[in-house]
DNA sequence: TAAAAATACTCCATAGGTATTTTAT
DNA sequence: ATAAAATACCTATGGAGTATTTTTA
């Protein structure tokens, strides 16, 4: 078990993984700190102790080998994994303490994140979020690279490779909005997607998961998207107040004052349409989970 | 990304995993081929690292705190992904080649072990297989641990932490083995498990995952156990050439001449009766992936 | 030629060693 | 009294720096 000491250290593959992610050493060398000359030495070892080239330079670009690929990829993981280590032994001498960064999709964050903040100030003083808004494929790959901590998305969790755990937070009901006087937007019952059959719909810019939700609502009865789209929701609420078409809002982004100052008319849709649900998302094995589950409760308080 | 660096190191992890595992700092550098007095800076750097301090130094004892015990945790598995990490790369520069640990249960070895040597030495000629023969908790530990590459092992894989992959390799069977003039042993169709009802069975000794395999079958019909155990196959054979009672052998230990010199009488059980599976098993993320498959392909074959 | 990586060398921070002290039973 | 870890202090390896050369589009 003890063997002869492993031919490698961490800082070594932190150098590895800063040369492929800015494809020079001069860069990488910048971005460790250190001096170009001091980080070849150290990748020069690298390759010496593994027995294998890990970067073809060339003249004007460097590219991992085949082997560096995967040494690369494993050793993204390592470094990933002894952060959480080295988290988990501060989170051990000061729980819910220090800065926690969290990611939220943009047809979330307004309407959850302010409340939550003053929510989670009061709860765990001690404990400073960082939020950031950002779509959801953005904040998986953060995710998964270690620069944040937990993921506010929508659930299922799209995530590529790496290991995640979730706790939900919120069901959020898709409501029907339409300008006021428009024909389906008189009767207030619950509305069956077979009422959307042929409607002009507004939707979400491609790139929101919101967008795809409310597609597989709409593409159930093959209803007809109008052929431009909005790039945020309060965007979106002016178009359609503009009678361009009829959308579809979450719950959430309404209860949160999204229709103030429109005369935007909602009915809720039918209890067997499909929700979407909001989740806290965090890598498996973080140092912060015990904490994560409280805020997540906390969170799901706050979104009622 | 960058930061700041990691404030730990793997040979700092290394030594103080050494430490729990030895429970001593002395023992422990002298299984790291260091001075104890290194072997204490370096701890102490760690702790200080950390923040967190990992060991309770008494008089007599060392042993790890709560942050320890979650901190050595990790530490293990970080110097397995290490291991594998530079085992990777290994790999690559020269594969099929160099040394490879596989455990096997005692059930399963001697049936099958001589004939693979031989026939994988042919078709991997630069390939050593350091063969461990133990029983299945043992092994599954040594898998975790990473002082074992892979296992042979009867499927589901019953492993405590620790992702692991499997292949199958071979189906074995249960036949009914009975000494000569037994009735159970005229007949030779497939014997049902309902003619075990009230039979006196000679079974393995705890331990052995064959013993609750067959178990398995034997519960179903509540047959009646002798009141001692087997130590191992040929003993428990010699059992019941000397009309002790019967018991269920596996296939593949009969096809390698396990009967031998004795004048035992096997049936078959009905193909409804459940049979073990044997498989080849290794830690997800091992290096050697591929030449596992190769391996177990090969295996499968002999099994035949 | 120019921009980037490799080499040559110097320096110092630190891992490691030996000798010794402290501590707890 | 004794066994084990901590401390003191010295050595030397190797990681990092500056200056320079090599390489190739």
């Amino acid at each position: 078990m003890a063997g002869a000491g492993y031919p490698v250290s961490l800082r070594q593959l932190q150098y590895a993984v800063a040369v492929a992610d800015t494809r020079s050493f001069r860069r990488a060398a910048e971005e460790c700190h250190v001096s170009q000359p001091s980080l070849s030495a150290q990748i020069a070892q690298l390759e010496a102790g593994l027995g294998v080239r890990l970067f073809e330079r060339d003249r004007r670009r460097v590219v991992a080998t085949d082997a560096g690929q995967e040494i690369l990829e494993r050793a993204r993981r390592l470094l990933v994994d002894a952060g959480d280590l080295v988290e988990a032994a501060r989170r051990r001498s000061d729980p819910l303490t220090g800065t926690v960064r969290i990611g939220v999709i943009p047809t979330v964050a307004p309407y959850l994140v302010p409340d939550a903040a003053k929510s989670l100030r009061a709860s765990f003083p001690k404990l400073t979020v960082a939020w950031l808004e950002d779509k959801t494929a953005t904040l998986a790959a953060a995710l998964g690279a270690g620069t944040l901590d937990a993921a506010i998305l929508a659930l299922p969790v799209p995530l590529a490779g790496g290991d995640v755990e979730h706790e939900e937070i919120a069901d959020d009901e898709f409501l029907l909005a339409t300008a006021p006087g428009h024909p389906l937007g008189v009767d207030t019952t619950p509305a069956k997607a077979e009422e959307l059959r042929g409607a002009r719909i507004l939707l979400l810019d491609d790139g929101h998961c919101l967008r795809q939700q409310a597609l597989a609502v709409c593409s159930m009865v093959n209803a007809q998207e109008v052929g431009f789209r909005a790039t945020s929701l309060p965007t979106l609420v002016q178009m359609v107040d503009n009678g361009l078409g009829i959308t579809l809002l979450p719950e959430l982004g309404v209860a949160a004052g999204l229709l103030r100052g429109t005369g935007l008319v909602t009915r809720p849709l039918a209890s067997d349409e499909p929700a979407r649900q909001i989740g806290l998302v965090w890598r498996r094995g973080t140092a912060r989970r015990q904490e994560f589950l409280l805020l997540a409760k906390e969170l799901a308080e706050r979104a009622k």
